[in-house]
RNA sequence: GCCCGGGUGGUGGAACUGGUAUACACGCAUGACUUAAAAUCAUGUGCCACACGGCAUGCGGGUUCGAUUCCCGCCCCGGGCACCA
């Protein structure tokens, strides 16, 4: 064996070996006559049975999973690898320790950059996205990670978008999917309308720029209907605290009534069905007495006017210019409220007194009913708003200062007061009083509301899944018969987005035209694509059973493999892809599409890296220049130094900055480890490793585990680098083959093709990515002996080495007796003695 | 504004459940090897001080024998949401 590492010698040849050998496969999850043979190796929980599986399945099998990327024509970013590297070594550790693992990879290639990549250099999005993935797929195979490269996935493949449209049927079938015009957020540089999720503050997720409203007739799915399980049945589930909380936030739940507000009848100008009475949502029933006018929005109010209602000049000039203003707009120029006052006056229900509606662009009409009730008192916005145009405002809730003249909303809890049958209740009790009497009044309801809203699933692109839906003048929108999927994306010659929000598939009349499915009458397809969201939020399952053309994945495969048991990705996913992933799951498993086996949520646990950024913390760019390219990477320190490196260099779930020095020091790891254990030869018997490095090994056994399973990566590497420096300092001919297979094999998941060649150089046949995972011995993990520290009034005076298993008495005999405490006691007696076992004695005076 | 994170040497960072702050690595310095350099190895390296010792985990308080860790009040940085009634 060479006396140097040369790491670009020995990682494509193993890489080679073991795909040859398919030793990342995972095992068959029931294995029938037809199967053919388990993989050669023994370990690894192959499957002997189907009944052994099944009656083993809860822990033999792990499922790790990594997003899979979208295969963009500039390769792979450092970035990609940190994830993927993590879950590698934590599936590497799963199974060594004998699990059945399933650690796959796939394409999620649909999407504009692709699209807008072919059209500037005139190709087909087909051929791109096959230029790319086969990039992709050298870079990741460059990297040793050990994928199930045999499980791989794309969602452009027509086989695989077959029952991504399969799927959308169901949600049609079961009325989860509608068409509606709505005002959605188009963005005019990109020429496509956005989810809510993807025009977040108003800004083009995609490029930055600001998005409109425009209303158009849009594919929704009705993701609200599941609001309240997404949030129930978070804590069911293993999510880092940030990623329940995001998730929490972003569905927003309100809890509170419903009250109608009667038009006084002297304003009966007003058209009877939508306006009478006036429906508003508010958290705070309690304060109603306090409501002195009512505030719609001015898309609410324009429903009005269309139906018929004469509405001053001055009130229509508002709601016109206000409707043209953007989201962004009416989000930052918020500094000073606009309204105007309708003319028209509602009734108080508690109070019986008429009050004012005016209409205002502060108020939502996406969120509860379009029109809230105004209680300046305890609201700082209407407040603002108050004071402005110069409205009553009346107390209802006593403030501790109890001002007579307010300065500002009081908006905390409190007790009730200018509120009739309310005074002197505290705000959850008037609030309930409140609703009962609402109720029993005909007045209102206790109501929940949520600002999640329904998905836009249209996109007016060519580069997706085509909505498998045929329009027919008789027979309204009628499904594609299932018979009839894939509903194919037709080659094109031009596929340029249009200004006029419509799909370039429209041009395509040969593919447009057909005969409605139903009556068999003319009809059009829909033109509409999906979103990219759409592939990606069930490939965890295709995983379960890639190949299947019967069914999406058989039941009993998705019995064997589901729930994901870790699910790592970015936290930029976590209101979009993680919540929209979770809803399609449920939905599939509501309708018994998936095996209530598998259990409510798709993923037990869900992890979260940070970025890797440039040098001094910032973003990697192309315009910085500072973007490191993995390739570059691995052709000069190899693909081992580089997944140490990616671990070693910070907090797994922290951003992290890339150090062109720091990787310098894994490669000197590295090539201290291979001057340890290549030329590996045999100790003499009369070798042994000292006490303290046998104490070392077998606490770095539980360390590297222990790190592993919970994702501390550097901390599992910097255990690694003492025990090498210790194994080094001992010297290596007295290193035992035991110590040398034992260090291997923690390393293994870490650097898998370092350890794969010394491990072989030590004589072994087998790889050792399937060989056992080593336990420590829970008796040498404690030392013989410890330093014990001694303080006198908090301060550390003196350390002094005892046994392990010293008595308190012996301790505290041993502290006094120490000639610098005494010189700290000078003579004065010590008042209290504290002795923390194994640790210190702490001597007050 | 609200909700999450985070603030520790020259740098990335470590520290169990309140118990030796600064592990591991980078960088730097000195030395060995070399004609020289690189590589490697050895030693040192929080700050102040010749030393005894003192001071240090964003700032100011508090609890405790003892606080990076717990409590109260601030400051700064990153992320998410943002007129959500």
């Amino acid at each position: 064996m060479s006396n140097e590492y040369h790491a670009r010698e020995i990682e494509p040849k193993w890489q080679k070996q073991w795909e040859q050998d398919g030793i990342y496969h995972a095992a068959r999850e029931l294995p029938t006559a037809k199967n053919e043979a388990p993989p050669r190796h023994k370990r690894g929980g192959i499957a002997e049975s189907a009944e052994a599986i099944r009656s083993a399945k809860a822990d033999k099998k792990f499922y790790g999973l990594i997003e899979f990327p979208y295969p963009s024509g500039e390769g792979l970013h450092v970035g990609h690898p940190r994830s993927y590297t993590a879950i590698d070594i934590v599936t590497r550790k799963q199974r060594m320790q004998g699990k059945n693992v399933l650690y796959p990879m796939g394409w999620d290639a649909f999407g504009l950059p692709t699209e807008n990549f072919a059209i500037k250099h005139k190709i087909k999005p087909q051929d791109a996205t096959r230029k790319n993935i086969a990039n992709f797929t050298r870079q990741l195979k460059s990297l040793g990670l050990g994928f199930d490269w045999s499980r791989e996935i794309n969602t452009t493949d027509p086989a695989y978008y077959k029952w991504t449209q399969w799927m959308f049927l169901q949600f049609f079938k079961h009325d989860l999917a509608y068409k509606a015009k709505t005002l959605i957020n188009w963005c005019p540089s990109c020429k496509i309308g956005l989810a809510n999720e993807e025009a977040q503050g108003g800004i083009c997720e995609r490029c930055g720029g600001t998005v409109e409203k425009r209303e158009k007739e849009q594919w929704m799915i009705a993701i609200t209907k599941y609001a309240d399980r997404l949030l129930s049945d978070l804590d069911t589930v293993d999510y880092l605290d940030k990623i329940k909380t995001q998730q929490i936030n972003w569905i927003g739940k309100s809890q509170g009534a419903t009250i109608d507000f009667k038009i006084k009848p002297t304003h009966y100008s007003l058209p009877t069905t939508h306006s009478n009475p006036i429906r508003v949502f508010t958290t705070r029933p309690d304060t109603l007495f306090g409501a002195t006018f009512l505030v719609v929005s001015p898309e609410l109010a324009k429903t009005w006017m269309d139906a018929g209602w004469k509405a001053p000049r001055a009130v229509s000039a508002y709601i016109k210019s206000a409707l043209k203003r953007t989201e962004e707009d009416r989000a930052t120029t918020d500094k000073e409220k606009t309204g105007v006052a309708s003319g028209i006056e509602a009734v108080n229900p508690a109070t019986g007194k008429p009050i004012p509606i005016w209409i205002a662009d502060y108020v939502l009409a996406g969120y509860g009913t379009g029109a809230i009730m105004a209680v300046p008192a305890h609201d700082e916005r209407d407040f603002a708003f108050a004071k402005k145009f110069k409205l009553p405002i009346v107390q209802v809730v006593s403030s501790p200062e109890n001002s007579s003249k307010m300065t500002a909303a009081f908006t905390s809890e409190g007790v009730n007061i200018n509120s009739d049958f309310l005074d002197g209740l505290a705000t959850p009790e008037a609030k309930e009083k409140m609703i009962s009497w609402l109720q029993k009044e005909k007045h209102g309801e206790p109501a929940v509301t949520y600002k999640l809203r329904d998905w836009v699933f249209s996109r007016q692109r060519y580069w997706g899944e085509p909505i498998p839906i045929i329009n027919c003048a008789k027979c309204g929108y009628v499904p594609v018969p299932e018979k009839d999927l894939p509903v194919k994306l037709p080659e094109v010659k031009a596929y340029e987005p249009t200004d006029t929000g419509e799909s370039p598939l429209a041009a395509i009349k040969s593919w447009v035209e057909v005969k409605c499915p139903k009556c068999g009458a003319k009809a059009k397809r829909e033109t509409d694509t999906m979103p990219n969201w759409a592939g990606s939020s069930w490939y965890f399952l295709r995983y379960c059973d890639p190949q299947n053309d019967q069914t999406f994945a058989a039941p009993e495969k998705l019995k064997y493999w589901m729930p994901v048991d870790l699910y790592n990705g970015g936290m930029e996913h976590t209101t979009l892809h993680l919540l929209y992933s979770r809803f399609w799951y449920k939905f599939l498993w509501d309708i018994g599409a998936i095996p209530k086996e598998c259990g409510a949520e798709p993923y037990r646990m869900r992890r979260s890296h940070g970025l890797i950024l440039g040098g001094g913390g910032v973003k990697m760019s192309k315009s910085k220049g500072n973007v490191i390219n993995p390739d570059d990477v691995v052709a000069e320190y190899g693909a081992d130094v580089f997944r140490v490196y990616e671990m070693f260099i910070g907090p797994f779930d922290q951003d992290a900055p890339w150090d062109t020095h720091g990787i310098e020091g894994v490669k000197r790891f590295l090539e201290k480890v291979w001057r340890l254990f290549s030329n590996f030869h045999l100790p003499s018997s009369t070798f042994h490793l000292p006490n303290a490095t046998e104490t070392l090994l077998h606490q770095t056994i539980k360390k590297v585990g222990e790190d592993i399973d919970s994702l501390n990566f550097n901390t599992a590497v910097s255990a690694l680098m003492i025990l090498a420096n210790a194994l080094a300092e001992s010297g290596a001919e007295k290193i035992s083959r035991d110590t040398a297979e034992i260090f291997l094999k923690l390393l293994a998941p870490f650097a898998p093709h370092i350890t794969e060649e010394l491990w072989r150089g030590l004589g072994h046949k087998e790889t050792i990515h399937l060989s056992e995972w080593p336990k420590f011995n829970p008796k040498k993990i404690t030392a013989a002996t410890f330093e014990l520290v001694i303080q006198v009034n908090g301060k550390v005076r003196d350390r002094i080495s005892v046994p392990s298993g010293i008595s308190a008495k012996e301790a505290e005999r041993q502290a006094l007796a120490s000639e610098k405490v005494q010189g700290f006691l000078a003579g004065k007696k010590p008042q209290k003695i504290i002795y923390v076992p194994g640790r210190l004695v702490s001597i007050s005076v």
